[in-house]
DNA sequence: GCGAATTAGTCACCTTCTGCGACTAAAGTC
DNA sequence: GACTTTAGTCGCAGAAGGTGACTAATTCGC
C-alpha cells in the first residue's frame, strides 16, 4: 500500500473509516497492491514526528481526497499475526463521513459491514471495535449526524439511530428525547419524497451541554 | 526503570492502577532509577512475542506482586516530548484494585490524584484518560466493585460511586436502583463501625444482562 | 440506665420520563 | 374523490426517579 522501507516503525495507524447507506453500515478497504485479491484497511507507517493523529488523517486523505470531521481513536491492536505492515501494533482510528460526500479515489471501495472481504485478524478485530465504539457512544456524542448530510429529515435520523442501534424506534419517542436535548433546528425547507407528506429538514444544532444531573442507573451491559 | 538496551522498541506500555481510599482515587507511580526525585507511572517495553496485555500485567505484577481482576486499554499516546522509555507511543492500561488489597512494593507509592508530582506530559495525559474512562464507564461495567473488597456496606458502595461520580447521591434513590439492577446479594454478615446502627455486607453479584430494552436518550456531553 | 447523637435502612408522595396507540396533515396514486 | 403513504402531534397509563420523613440499632456522654 505505502513504501514500507522508508523507516521500519513496529507500528503502523490503520483507519476504520465508516459510512452509512439507507439501512447498512460500510467500511472503506483499500486494494492490497501486491495481491489484488485482497484488501484491508487504509494504514500508514507514522512518519518521524508524525503525531498518531496526523499519521490517521493523511491516511483518510489519501483515501478520499478529504478529511472527516473528528476522528477518535479507537485503541491499540496487538494480538493476531498477519498485518499488511508487519508491524507489531497497530493503532486504530475511526472516522465518520456522510455517505453524501464520500467517493473513494481508485484502489478503495466501501464495503457494507455485513459482507466483508476477509481481512487479517487484527484488523478484523478493529472493524469489530469500531462497531462497539458506535454503539456505545451513541448516546454520548453526536455520532448519527457526522453520518448524515448538513441537513436532513427526522425520520432520516431517527432511520440512522436504528440502524446505528440495531433496533426500532418509536417514533413519538425519538422525537420527544430529541426535543428534550434540544440538539437539532429545523430549517425552513421542506423536501418531498415521492408520496406521502413532505418533510421539513432539520440541521444539527452543536450546543452547550444540558441536563446536568440524573441519578444513578445500574444498566449495566455486562456482569 | 528498566534495562531498556534489551529491546528498542518504539512503543512502550504504562499502566494507570487506580485504587480509592475513602474519599479519594490514587494512582500507582513508580520511583524513577536514575534521578529519584521523579515519579512515573509503571511501564514496560513488551519484549518479543509479548502481546500488549501480558506487557501490561507483567508491568502491574512488578509493582504490586499480584494482578488486578481484568486490565482495561484506554488507547495509545503519541503526543508530547519526554517519556521515561524514550519511545514513541505508549500504549496505556487501566487497572482497578482495592485499597485493601493493594501493598506496593518497594519504589512504588500511592498518590492522590489531585496531588501528583510531575509527569510528563504524555503521562499526565493517560491519567486524565483514565479518569474520563472510568466516570464513562461506571453504569456500563462493574467499576466501583473492582476498587472495593469481596464485601462491603451499601454505605460504602455509595460513598464509592459518589467519588466516582463526583457528586452527591439520595440513599433511597440509589438503592432503590441498585434493587433494580439485581447487582449484589445480602450476606448474613454485619458490621458495626463506630458509632450507629451495624450496616449489613453485601457482595457483588455478577449476572446475565438484565434491562434488554429501553429508548434512546440524548445525554450529550458535548456539543 | 437514659437520652442524644449517629449511622442504617425503608416508605410514601409526587414529579418526570417513557412506551405506545390514536389521531391529524399533506402529499401521491388510481 | 377515495385510498395509500409518509410526516408530525397528542395524551394517557405505567414506570422510573428525586426527596423528605420515618423507623431501627448502635455508641457516647452523663
Amino acid at each position: 500500500m505505502r513504501d514500507r522501507s522508508s523507516r521500519t516503525s513496529s507500528f503502523s495507524v490503520d483507519v476504520v473509516l465508516v459510512t452509512a447507506t439507507r439501512n447498512e453500515l460500510a467500511v472503506l478497504l483499500a486494494r492490497n497492491s501486491s495481491d489484488r485479491e485482497r484488501w484491508s484497511l487504509p494504514w500508514r507507517s507514522p512518519q518521524a514526528g508524525e503525531s498518531l493523529e496526523i499519521a490517521a488523517i493523511r491516511a483518510v486523505q489519501e483515501a478520499l481526497g478529504e478529511v472527516p470531521n473528528g476522528m477518535e481513536q479507537i485503541g491499540a491492536f496487538g494480538d493476531g499475526k498477519r498485518h499488511p505492515s508487519e508491524s507489531d501494533v497497530s493503532v486504530a482510528y475511526l472516522g465518520l463521513v456522510p455517505h453524501e460526500t464520500a467517493s473513494p479515489r481508485a484502489g478503495y471501495t466501501w464495503f457494507q459491514v455485513a459482507d466483508l472481504p476477509p481481512l487479517s485478524p487484527r484488523q478484523r478485530a478493529m472493524v469489530e471495535s469500531a462497531a462497539k465504539t458506535i454503539q456505545s457512544r451513541l448516546d454520548q456524542a453526536p455520532v448519527a449526524f457526522r453520518l448524515l448530510p448538513n441537513t436532513f429529515t427526522l425520520s432520516e435520523l431517527q432511520q440512522m439511530y436504528e440502524l446505528l442501534m440495531g433496533k426500532r424506534l418509536h417514533k413519538a419517542s425519538f422525537r420527544r428525547a430529541l426535543q428534550a436535548a434540544w440538539l437539532v433546528e429545523p430549517t425552513d425547507e421542506w423536501r418531498s419524497e415521492g408520496r406521502g407528506r413532505p418533510a421539513q429538514l432539520f440541521r444539527y444544532l452543536p450546543k452547550k451541554k444540558r441536563r446536568p444531573h440524573r441519578g444513578v442507573r445500574f444498566d449495566f451491559l455486562y456482569p
